[in-house]
DNA sequence: GGGCGCTCTGAACAGCGTTCAGAAAACCAT
DNA sequence: ATGGTTTTCTGAACGCTGTTCAGAGCGCCC
């Protein structure tokens, strides 16, 4: 009786052709040049039949998004496991920048794209989604460090957004408007980061 | 012979029609949302006229986008007259995040749009382009913050764009991921204005 | 082998930016 | 006022987009 479970592979399999192709696409000519004829043309069908797979052109972005999310949770999961708080929380921040600049059509997918459908991705909120997770990551490394004496005692989460919104500011503009900073990226960021620690020093 | 005069202002009135319908538009469904035919129906004319006044699509954009540095630079012209400089940086942080804010679709064409377009508008650079002076605004009152002995002496476009990200940052997110901070978006930017500059202190 | 069900597709719809030949209107000179 | 020139405008088209749906084709079970 192995029929229907080949049958179920084969669906399984045709549903991750799209998104491999859709991920390809994406790569090289972000979210908006992403076209449902070109999926189909990469896979050899018509584009009717993506339509048995997934929902519609959204779906397919949200489930890339949700993947993103994983492969931004990995460049900050090396981060996460250095000892010392507050270097940590230097690392996970490099990570994060590293993580945008090197997939930046997938940072604006995730974080510059219009909310309509991001919506479903963020209203999950359930305690494993790959988002929450890596906000966690921060918040965490946050608490080390008020435990170790390293930042003032105020709300871990009000300190992890301003962590995390002042690097997006910096990833974001520098995707972007590129050539719109002059100081060098990398020297930019880790004054900001260095500066906003101090800040946040007791 | 006002005869040419007066073509010539019709002309400059029928652009100005366009502007304004494609400023309504934006205003209400954001560029995406902006198409050659929604502003043709609204002036009543063909969408075949429209290229007779702009290149494309992307130079209503661009124009578009100069006058919203404009009000972006009103936003913070009245803060840049606070005399006491550290007090002065409070205000243009606020100044500008209020923009953002109350402009959500103006700041994503300027700010958070795909750059194909705005190279041009970047390109500019001359001096009394409304984007860099609205950046000088942040320069000029970093450079008083240090005259005045509350900003370490480093390079102050670096310090301005420490500051300029990490405003972004904020009201970017607050713009896409709407629901997505749990701060207080107010309370989240000044304790992040406020730990900046503190972090930036001697 | 016949019938059922699943998978797939061609064709279509409505919309998009953009172009261009030609209609229409405005102007000028006679 | 009339004819001719110039400027302004538009209908129709091209190729693209996401999406839908009737029906074709094929594999599976009885």
């Amino acid at each position: 009786m192995g029929i229907v479970q080949r049958k179920e592979r084969q669906r399984a399999e045709l549903r991750e052709q799209i998104l491999a192709a859709a991920r390809k696409l994406v790569l090289s000519e972000g979210f908006e040049g992403l076209t449902m004829r070109k999926i189909a043309d990469a896979i050899e069908y018509s584009p009717a039949t993506l339509y048995l797979y997934f929902e519609n052109r959204e779906a397919i972005g949200r489930q890339l998004c949700e993947e993103a999310f994983g492969h931004l949770l990995r460049y900050m999961g090396t981060a996460a496991q250095v000892a010392d708080p507050l270097e940590r929380l230097f690392a996970i921040g490099r990570g994060y920048a590293q993580y945008a600049l090197e997939n930046p059509e997938e940072y604006r997918l995730i974080f510059m794209t219009d909310a309509a459908y991001m919506e479903q991705v963020f209203a999950v909120k359930t305690d494993d989604d790959p988002g929450q997770r890596a906000f966690d990551v921060v918040v965490d490394a946050v608490r080390a460090a008020q435990a170790a004496g390293h930042i003032r005692p105020i709300d871990p989460t009000l300190v992890a957004e301003m962590l995390w919104t002042s690097t997006h500011g910096v990833v974001s503009l520098a995707i972007t408007c590129k050539d719109v900073l002059e100081s060098p990226l990398e020297e930019l960021s880790e004054s900001l980061h260095a500066a906003l620690l101090r800040g946040l020093a007791p």
